[in-house]
Order: structure tokens, then C-alpha cells, then sequence
DNA sequence: ATGAAAGCGCTAACAT
DNA sequence: ATGTTAGCGCTTTCAT
């Protein structure tokens, strides 16, 4: 083992006579140097051939019982994991899966789009290769390139929020994950929204209450036509008339900072005859936005006004007090569906939609 | 350009005679298919060799000017991009840098440290791998071992938030990123929790506040020893003494889901004979809990009693009202300066403690 | 059940 | 300024 930069030549010398290369560690401490070696120098150790140990590191069966244990042995103990860049060339396959979070930094919950799609590939033995991006610039090219020069065989193109997108078709199959593009070129896994909407009126209702008011997405946002549509289906499933109800209260078109016109619509809708005895709100930062002012006109959530929402954007929702009811975003599962896309292919414009849940707390 | 299933064949026949790989385009869509050639390929329509090729790709100067533009040509017209494999596999370096987000999923401004990292990365021509992980779950392992099948370079291992961490060492030269380890065997970049503390309570005491509180972390978090000195000696340099000032309100141990101790804690300070001007708050996920708080007691943050706090946390910091006056931590330069000390080796024990930022709002 | 030979696409080393 | 040769570590193909 090497100790210092002196005794590491000599040290680094029997190694490479050992065919192993020791990559050294940071600095100077005494470490378990791990031996990154190849699959001849393990045959020439287990006195068998190179192909052999290829054999046994690809689970082939055709293996005698005590050969594969003499060889697995020496892996275990070299610590030797195979070259992928070696694999990817011979084979003529990356199974490399790209992924491209575009400006998903600024929300958490969309993280578990990428965890979900992590654990598929994961489980499915891909490369998932994560970039963060931010589309129109830079990085979004970078990306690209990077994907393209180690073969990427699919790429997943997240969005941060539902929205119709334009993504040119190149050679490699794109699965558009929360958003979609108009032409159907692609596949794409999109939540679903009129669903969401219509199981949260519906356990509005449910529960009793009868005046809600839905503070709604801009016009701009696909997930607002949606949710209205949810919204008045389901309490005319349930007997009344909510069309009414329906306001616009996110003044900023999407992609700018958030600005609410959450103000004016509470003094109207408070103000008028026939009191909301419930808000529901397009998204859970809205719903901090109500409680506010809520609290400015001396009304407390959960107490003498329902509030409720959609997103269950951590840690806001938990944190409001009393805890926001909000229907869940299905990100988690849409990262698994989109990686299942991206690596079994998917027909031409197919679209997955997936439902949200309701978690309560205690605002509704 | 295939067509369908049945003209493919013949399709990709004549591509494979041309030397040329159609990546066939998901679904069945006209499309202007990628071609990803090879050098010899490029080298024999060019007609020259393979190894001229490589120097125009290489940026090798000693090219003739009119070979470079014939071969660029091809090149900008096939759309080739050299296979990363090779690349790694004949020239023994990966230029692959692993970075290991653990937890970071759980806030949104520690993207900044994957952002700043990848950015460095791109600069620097290196190629980022990045993981989003749990420690201590399978997902690390996963993540470890496909970078050692990469070959990676270095490794940054990302925490949450400013703590201890055991990194067993390996072959592989590590950089923590707000995290470092007690024995100093690896580098490490972390917020100066002491400097962003000290300016931000030299700061309260320049604008004429007397009697802050400070609402700190848990006892078990290292940001916490360290501006709690800051603020002692920022008030001590203002000639005032605080250390009577602080108190432990997150009661919930690091890791776990947050518990803040503010109730009672602002019901003592508030109900004792020297009033506080201001509650520093040791997060902004705090300072969002005692604004709720102070509405209870009938308080307005910013009017009737100042707030600050530390983190800038996205979108909480903005959406607070009034906007929460906060010191940001420098998470993204500390993301830049971990790839920068990945890429160029950094000395044993090195430890980079980088400043934070006064962002001015309305709560101070 | 095992092995030998070839070659994936590129760059290092060495010509010319 | 350009070309030739060899070989990185693996898997494919074909043989034994």
C-alpha cells in the first residue's frame, strides 16, 4: 500500500506488475486502496480465460459451480467492477437513459419525478443520466451533447409544472414527463388533473360544504382548464351548480415569479350575500397566500373558513398551521411510469395519466 | 429514411454500407434522423485518415485550414459527436466526476450547489454525474458503483445541510460539500456559519436594534455552536452582551421532521419586562412558524416586532408577509468551488468556508 | 463447460 | 502537416 509519494512509486510498480492499477487516495492516509483491475488479470488469477470471468460477471449459467465461486471470489476481493466504458463500446448498447430536469430546482416535490424514474432504471439495470437545465439555454445543450456522446437510448424531458412544450424530434426517443407536446410526436406522462379536481370537489361536498370558491391557476397554465372542468363536474355530480365559483387568481403568466391577485377576490367573494364557506386553492403556495390574508381580514383557515388545495408542496403544506389538505401530485409514480416508457418504448403520442390523492390535514 | 417496419431493413442496409447508424426516431413520424458516424467514416468521405480526424476534433492546430474546414463540414452535417466510450476506454480517463446528492431533495436553494457544480463541470469540459441518494439505503450503493464502473475521478458528496459525515475512504478522492468529516481525511466546502451569523447581527445592531432574541437550531447541529458564537461576538463588537439572547427552538433532532419550540419560547421572552425588537430565527422555515405565531399573539412581523433569519429559502423567503429579510447561504458558489477542488485535486483536510449574503426584504 | 480470435471507436506513440 | 500501427477492456462469434 502506498504510503507517501517515495514509497508510491515502487509501491505503484509491483501493482501495475500485478496488472491492477491503485487509484490513490486523497492525501496521504492509510487507506484500502481498491483495486480496479480487468477481467484478464482476474482469469490469469483464477487461471482461466477472459472469457470465462465475462461469463461469470454476466450471470451466464453455462459456468461450472466451483469455477464461478473462484472467480467471484477474486472479484469480491479485488473489489473489480466491469469498465461500462468498455461494455458500451463492445456491446453497441449505452443502456445510458437520459434525463433532463428542466428548472425543476425551483419546486421540492417535483424532485420525486426523478427519484421515481432513478428506482426504475435502477431495478431495470440503466444508466440514468441526470442534468438539471434550463431549456433555451446553455445547459440544455450541453445535455444534449453529453447524452449524444454516450449514446443515450431514451431521454426523459421533465417539465416543472404541466405545460405543452415543443421539443424537436432527433433521432433518440423523448418521453415527455409532466408536460406534452401538441403534435403527439412524443409519449408523455402528464398528471391528472381533471381527475385531481373532481376527487377533491367530490370530498368537498362529501364533507358538507356547499359555497366552495376556486381560486384558479392563470389561463395561461393547461392544468386550469382541467381542474375547472374537475371542479363544476363534480359538484354537478353531486347536485349543485359551481360555475360560478371560479375565479382567476394567479396574475403571473407561467415562468414568471408567482404573484397572486388572491386580495381582491377574497374582499368580493367575502363581501358578497352568499359567504364561501370554503377556498380552494390552484396550488399550495396560493393556499399560503390565502392564509395571510385570511388572517389579515381576522378569518382563521380550518376555523370559521375551509381552505384546500392542490400540490402537497413540502415542507409548506406541513407547515402552514392547521395543516393544509391538499391533493398530492403523483410525481413519484409519474418517474417510475416515464423510465418505464423510456426503456420498453411506447407507441406513438401514447399519453399516461395519473391520479393524485387526497392527504389531509386539518385546513378542510 | 425508414419509413416503416418492413422498408427499415432495406433502409438500414444501405445505411450500414454507408458506415452510418439510424437511430430510428420513436414512432413511425418523418423526422430528420441523427446519423452518429464514426471517424473512419468521417475520415473516408473526407478522404483523409482516420487520425486527422481526430486532431480536427481534438482541436489539434497542426491541421491544414482547408482539410479542418472539409472535415468540420461532414461533421456539422452528420451531426457526429464522438463516442464518449471510446474516448474513456482508449485514452484511461474518465473526465467523469461523481456527485452524490443526499437528501438534498428536501430543499429547493441546495439545488444552487448542484447547479454550481455542474456549471464548473461544463466549463471545465468534464462530464457531472449526478445521483440523488439516501444515505445509508441502497440508493448510495447503486450510485457508488456505477460511478466506479465510469471510472470516475472524484466524487462530491453533497449533504442537506451543514454537518458531520463518516465517508469511509476509498480509491476514489472525495470533496464534502456542506458537510466534512471529523478525521479530515477529505476536503470540504461549507457555509462560514460564524461570518453569516456575525454580519447579519452586526447588521440588526447598525440599524438600531437592542434586544434581539435568537431562535436557534438544535444543540446537535453544528451551524447552530457556531452562529451562536457569531451573534455573541457581533453583539459583543457592538458593545452589547446577547448571550443571554439565545435560545434552542428547533426541538426535533437533525434528520427527523422539523419541531419547532417557538410557542413557548416567544410567549416567555414576549411577556418579560425587557420586550425583544427583533426574533432571529435560525431557518426560514422557522421564522414562517413564528410569523404564524406572532399572528397569534396579535403581532405583525416587520410593524409591530422585526424578524430575520437565515437560508433565503425558495419560494418561502418571498412569499411571507412582509418578505422575510434573511442572510442566503452560499450554495451555489460552494457548488462551484467543490467541483473545483474535485477537478483540480485539493490538499488533505482542506476546508473552504464560504461567506453568505445579507437579502433585504421587509421583516427587518 | 470453456476458450481463441476478432473488433467495437477512439487516441497515444511513432513514423513520414 | 499527415498517416500508420497498436491497443484500451470488454463482448460477440465461433470453435472445441
Amino acid at each position: 500500500m502506498p504510503q507517501a509519494s517515495e514509497e508510491g512509486g515502487a509501491a505503484k510498480g509491483v501493482a501495475v506488475a500485478l496488472g491492477l492499477v491503485i487509484v490513490a487516495p486523497i492525501g496521504n492516509c492509510p487507506t484500502k486502496a481498491i483495486a480496479l483491475s480487468t477481467q484478464r488479470e482476474i482469469a490469469r488469477r483464477a487461471k482461466t480465460s477472459l472469457k470465462t470471468v465475462s461469463r461469470v460477471i454476466n450471470r451466464d449459467p453455462l459456468v461450472n459451480a466451483e469455477t464461478r465461486a473462484r472467480i467471484e471470489a477474486i472479484i469480491a476481493e479485488t473489489g473489480y467492477e466491469p469498465s461500462q466504458a468498455a461494455r458500451m463500446m463492445r456491446s453497441q448498447r449505452s443502456n445510458v437513459i437520459g434525463f433532463l430536469a428542466d428548472g425543476v430546482a425551483t419546486t421540492t416535490s417535483s424532485i420525486d419525478l426523478v427519484r421515481g424514474a432513478q428506482d426504475v432504471a435502477w431495478e431495470r439495470g440503466k444508466q440514468m443520466m441526470l442534468f438539471n437545465i434550463e431549456r433555451g439555454t446553455q445547459s440544455a445543450d450541453m445535455a444534449d451533447s453529453q447524452l449524444a456522446a454516450f449514446r443515450a437510448e431514451a431521454i426523459i424531458y421533465a417539465a416543472i409544472f404541466h405545460q405543452e412544450v415543443d421539443i424537436a424530434p432527433t433521432g433518440v426517443p423523448h418521453v415527455l414527463l409532466n408536460c406534452f407536446d401538441k403534435s403527439g410526436r412524443h409519449a408523455a406522462v402528464v398528471p391528472d388533473d381533471y381527475q385531481l379536481a373532481f376527487e377533491l370537489t367530490r370530498i368537498i361536498y362529501e364533507r358538507g360544504y356547499r359555497r366552495p370558491v376556486f381560486l384558479n391557476l392563470g389561463t395561461d397554465i393547461v392544468a386550469s382548464h382541467l381542474r375547472g372542468k374537475g371542479f363544476v363536474d363534480a359538484a354537478r355530480a353531486a347536485g349543485y351548480e359551481a360555475s360560478g365559483r371560479m375565479h382567476t387568481a394567479v396574475l403571473s403568466p407561467a415562468g414568471a415569479p408567482t404573484k397572486f391577485g388572491t386580495r381582491a377576490i377574497l374582499a368580493e367573494v367575502l363581501g358578497a350575500d352568499e359567504k364561501p364557506d370554503l377556498i380552494l386553492c390552484g396550488q399550495d403556495i396560493m393556499a399560503m397566500n390565502v392564509y395571510f390574508e385570511l388572517g389579515e381580514l381576522g378569518l382563521k383557515p380550518g376555523r370559521d373558513i375551509a381552505v384546500a388545495s392542490f400540490d402537497n408542496l413540502d415542507p409548506i403544506a406541513g407547515l402552514l398551521q392547521p395543516g393544509l389538505s391538499t391533493m398530492e401530485l403523483p410525481y413519484y409514480d409519474m418517474g417510475r411510469a416515464a423510465m418505464t416508457l423510456a426503456i420498453d418504448g411506447a407507441k406513438e403520442g401514447q399519453t399516461l395519466r395519473l391520479k393524485g390523492k387526497f392527504i389531509e390535514r386539518h385546513s378542510l
